[in-house]
DNA sequence: TCAAAAGTGTTGGAGTTACACCCATGA
DNA sequence: TCATGGGTGTAACTCCAACACTTTTGA
């Protein structure tokens, strides 16, 4: 009892967002099994590391990028999902700002990349189904929590997420009606400042109040679009 | 790489209802370390099987239970969570129906026994703090899914799901609304019997229409009391 | 001056809350 | 007949959805 050649993984779902497109970050594999093949970031935890920090090692060495937002997602522990033995994996799911897109391959990642979401590559192990279950909470937070911090610039016009919210849900919403909604959440501060994105009428820039968002996200909300 | 000395459990919140009282199972354990002190029941995973089927397994030895509803709730993993070394714990959530209450301590366990959750004896390990984890994701649940027919016996008067509901919000809700409301998400089959408990109007009973409530739960359902 | 994106209010309807009295039974 | 819990309807209000034109800029 308690002998057990059970080995224990973490593995990092990451979302980017930018100009209405949800990219997922993905890792080739420099090494057996599915050597070549593209995954989700991950790998052994080691012996003293808690679970978060062995994600954001793994993040690091393999992918470079500084994430903005990491919880736990599932964790996965059918006997047969890893050839090379019982290996149960703690997914968790993290989120990142554009400006912070740039990655570069390192250590154990033969190639990093950023995937459209609606076009992925073939995954090793059963990265698919963690990705769909990774996906399906991304969908599900919209709904109660208020997003866009974790994954918008840090300023950033209206527009951007009407843009995010309009993706993620995948259907139209109505501008004026969202706009209401959301400036009475009271977590967005008005700056001074526009942007110019090339034609039409230049946007105010907002920006997440900090302090109100996060008291929002714990005291916890539901909100429909 | 990979040659690890962590090793893995499951352990299982398991809440229970019964006239207006939320209970959780818990054991007294036989063994070092905490021998003789409460815990909640759980163990090391064999390398065979699933994870689900490791907590059943730990379950069915320790209480005797059987379980109406268990889902995955959270992966603890600090690590100075256990004195025997590195472990890490995959922590279940179960609800079981009252008529199933009848628990017998058997195997690793040297006592089991139902505990009010606002009454609880100090727990081993960081088992209070995947109780407060558990406490929470109950009390969670009831906003956004049907809830009920998991913890309720199968045929019930309307007035118990109102006091589950009572219990759970820890606030009074309108007799009269909240029916309103239930009846209105279609889940229910009124039956031809009646129940008496002693004195007043004796109550019809209800069951959960399983495919409707099933249904339901899938799709998804946010509704405020 | 035209094209492109940003910004802005009002109204009708649906859904929610608030609220109090009668009913069926056992003692 | 009284005490106990069960069962029911309506009116006011709040919140949400639907809907289109004006403003500001760059080309």
């Amino acid at each position: 009892m308690g002998n057990q050649k059970i080995r224990l993984t973490v593995d990092a779902v990451v979302f980017g967002y930018e100009d209405g497109i949800i990219s997922v970050l993905l890792i080739k594999r420099k090494y057996e099994p599915y050597k070549g093949k593209w995954a989700i970031p991950g790998g052994f935890i080691l012996e003293n590391e808690s679970l978060k920090k062995a994600v954001e090692r793994e993040l690091q060495e393999e992918t470079g990028i500084k994430i903005s937002y990491l919880e736990q997602l599932y964790t996965f522990g059918k006997p047969d999902r890893d050839p090379r033995g019982r290996i149960v994996s703690i997914a968790y799911f993290g989120l990142v700002r554009p400006n912070v897109f740039s990655i570069s391959a390192s250590t154990d990642a033969e190639e990093v990349q950023w995937f459209n979401i609606d076009d992925l590559p073939k995954l090793s192990f059963d990265h698919k189904e963690i990705l769909n279950v990774a996906t399906q909470r991304l969908r599900g937070k919209i709904t109660y929590e208020p997003i866009g911090f974790e994954l918008l610039d840090k300023k950033f016009p209206f527009s951007d997420l009407e843009k995010l919210y309009t993706t993620l849900l995948g259907r139209k919403i109505d501008r004026r009606n969202f706009r209401k909604k959301i400036i009475s959440l009271n977590v967005l501060d008005e700056l001074e400042e526009k942007i110019s994105k090339g034609s039409g009428r230049p946007a105010n820039l907002f920006k997440f109040n900090q302090e109100r968002y996060f008291h929002l996200k714990e005291k916890g909300i539901i909100f429909e679009i």
